[in-house]
RNA sequence: GGACGGGUUCCCGAGUGGCCAAAGGGAGCAGACUGUAAAUCUGCCAGCUCCGCUUUCGGUGGUUCGAAUCCACCCCCGUCCA
């Protein structure tokens, strides 16, 4: 472990992994043996009413330990990295000036990245005009023409970026119509991180894994997940909507697949979706441990050490 | 019993004599990732001693220089007529 310079600095732990390994619930234990307090780093729990879905902790399940960043905006917002970023930081000395220990735990792996490698967002606004306006000309030009337009602003970017991914090659667009820098010379990261922190990521055998997600969408079902998306309708083009489990939802709602249908897609999205989150946590930088999920019991010296 | 339609690589599904290890999609695996990230995108995907070879397209036999594609019989499946 690097522990360099980090004397000083914020103590956090980091509780990771796929959905539905079981990461809410062993953050919960963990806050209430360390006097922890928890938040949530997750791009739909942000979502008020999107509470079965996304596979919200209950007011109970909390039992008495301190959440945030869960439930802070409405559906129709467009929650970002930006936002997690200083509302995390915000959270994290709340927590800590109550002498407690902030514990981070969501799925979400770009926006621990963020806040761990420190992004520097401010200096990268967004322009929601500005990119309306470029999504218009991907639909009318074709992405390969915005390519070529960002190779001769930003090579390095244009590099890296596929032709085919027109979402990033927008978004380094936006960048550059919007500061007049390029996203290569802007996206510069911090070369250490402000925190001192501890990372778990919890991980299973994949087959079991995938058995566990399929169940926990059945579960969703018999809690009526249906109803709630039905409740949320009137949201189905915001963000929040694209949401596993919701958009496929909508689309049986609006009698475009059969609920049997729907029920498999949100499953086969939840598994590819897992992956792509072990996926993201490996590329990241970060010290990390591996944790298997049922076997947690390694955790705890961990933590106490790491705590002093 | 009779008339058609069909059985294709893990799944769906194109292919109807050579350009076919076989389009396309899905799944799976691996990867990328700095303001939509539960999003978006990329690669691999019969096997091998891998610029060539070997085994695949329900089964068996045949026609042909050559078949997943044509013929015969057989085995399943679907629809229809009795």
């Amino acid at each position: 472990m690097v522990q360099t310079n980090n004397i000083n600095k914020q103590k956090l732990l980091i509780l990771s992994g796929a959905t539905a390994v079981g990461k809410s619930s062993l953050a919960i234990q963990i806050a209430k043996q360390i006097n922890g307090e928890i938040i949530s780093a997750d791009s739909m729990q942000v979502y008020r009413h999107l509470n079965i879905g996304t596979g919200k902790v209950t007011q109970e399940e909390m039992s008495g330990v301190e959440h945030y960043l869960i439930d802070i905006v409405n559906p129709d917002f467009n929650y970002s990295v930006a936002n997690f970023v200083s509302d995390a930081e915000a959270a994290i000395n709340l927590i800590s000036a109550k002498g407690k220990i902030p514990i981070i735990t969501g799925g979400t792996g770009l926006y621990i990245n963020a806040l761990l490698n420190g992004f520097n967002l401010s200096r990268t606004p967004g322009s929601e005009t500005i990119r309306e306006k470029l999504n218009d000309r991907i639909l009318n030009e074709g992405s390969q023409k915005l390519h070529e337009e960002l190779k001769n602003i930003d090579p390095e970017s244009a590099e890296k970026i596929s032709v085919n991914d027109a979402k990033r090659i927008v978004r380094a667009l936006e960048i550059y119509y919007l500061t007049g820098q390029t996203k290569s010379e802007v996206s510069q990261k911090n070369p250490e991180s402000n925190y001192d922190y501890l990372f778990f990521v919890l991980d299973d055998e994949r087959a079991a894994l995938y058995e566990r997600i399929n169940n926990r969408v059945d579960k969703m079902m018999q809690q009526g997940l249906e109803a709630e998306v039905r409740s949320l309708y009137q949201y189905k083009n915001c963000n929040s909507m694209q949401a596993i489990g919701y958009k496929e939802m909508v689309k049986h709602i609006d009698s475009e697949i059969s609920l049997e249908k729907a029920v498999d897609q949100i499953k086969q999205g939840s598994r590819n979706y897992a992956k792509r989150q072990i996926t993201y946590l490996k590329w990241m930088q970060a010290e990390k441990e591996w944790v298997t999920c049922n076997d947690i019991s390694k955790v705890m010296p961990k933590i106490n050490i790491f705590l002093g």
